[in-house]
DNA sequence: CCCGATTATGTGCGCAGCGCACATAATGTC
DNA sequence: GACATTATGTGCGCTGCGCACATAATCGGG
């Protein structure tokens, strides 16, 4: 009995699985075709087009990558001409922020990927659309304790079509 | 009006972009940590442990990988003891096969998957994740069409917990 | 006020994962 | 039996990333 309970759970915690696989390929997927690069590259330029002007270290930390990593990723936009290296506020920071053409391209991936996700939600009706909406608050809500925690999960949101998020909110 | 209707839709696929980025994130590190390989390779490994020995190019067809790309990852598994490569049902094809090792450590992948998956299901009751669990059922069936689709998206599925998987299903 | 600890950035180097172009072997087809 | 088709494997290079190291700026205590 206990054994069947289990099951039932870990069959929606397999069922979320495959959903957030598919939802993440094809989040991905749209991130090489905008903007030709993969990895983290869509989600830092996502977190540097808020013009908050982030350190490479506070990127890094929101990225989960290793310190050289960054500075790379960042050489590469820098390369492309979608971000810039400005002075900090101290003078060994660096202040980043995107280009004219890194926020047009930044503002393509948020709505590519928003265009990818929106066909997944079809097969549900509207009421069952907004079921599901309030039950991934809730659930999102217990995922990130800390700020930083909250900053990573929403690396890549666009935080127009979503109330209170973390990234922009606290200054 | 109509513009607040879209917008309430596209929350709930931003929401959905954000869980389904957690869930691959807590994923792909699992992976990471049990298999010490990254990228498709956790997902081969479980893809080739349903005995079933699929040659090279079904491999690739099901990663969405390129086909030297995905002989490289063969290799790769073979090197680790993992996998085995036998003679197929032609001269020309393999049929992969995985070893006492590999199956093992399959079973591990497929467990810390869904210990990796389950707390994030922990702050909704048992009644919220049933409703949950059929909202992605439903969204599930619609996402693949065509056979090599749904076993594209259940590469990384334990089908032991979740009723009629299309992998080992169709021989 | 200066000197060591800390913080932040950048570099040399290498490795994993993957794709393109090409080579090779086995099987169907006419 | 010649030729397209199918399936695998190789040479080569590129992107994304981490480790170890170097360097510059700021902080903190004597």
């Amino acid at each position: 009995m206990l054994r069947t309970v289990l099951t039932v759970i870990d069959r929606t915690a397999n069922l979320l699985g495959a959903v957030g696989l598919a939802v993440a390929d094809r989040i991905a997927q749209t991130g090489r075709e905008v903007l030709e690069h993969a990895g983290e590259t869509p989600a830092a330029l996502v977190v540097i087009g808020y013009d908050l002007g982030p350190s490479n270290d506070q990127l890094r930390h929101i990225l989960g990558l290793s310190h050289p990593g960054t500075v790379r990723l960042v050489d590469r936009l820098v390369a492309a001409g979608l971000v810039e290296r400005r002075e900090g506020s101290d003078r060994r920071r660096v202040a980043l922020y995107a280009t004219r053409r890194g926020k047009a391209l930044r503002e393509r991936i948020l709505k590519e990927r928003l265009a990818a996700i929106r066909p997944l939600l079809s097969p549900l009706t509207r009421a069952e659309q907004d079921t599901l909406g309030t039950l991934l608050g809730k659930l999102l809500e217990s995922v990130g304790t800390t700020d930083l925690e909250r900053k990573t999960l929403c690396r890549l949101c666009d935080d127009r079509v979503c109330g209170n998020c973390p990234i922009p909110a606290e200054k």
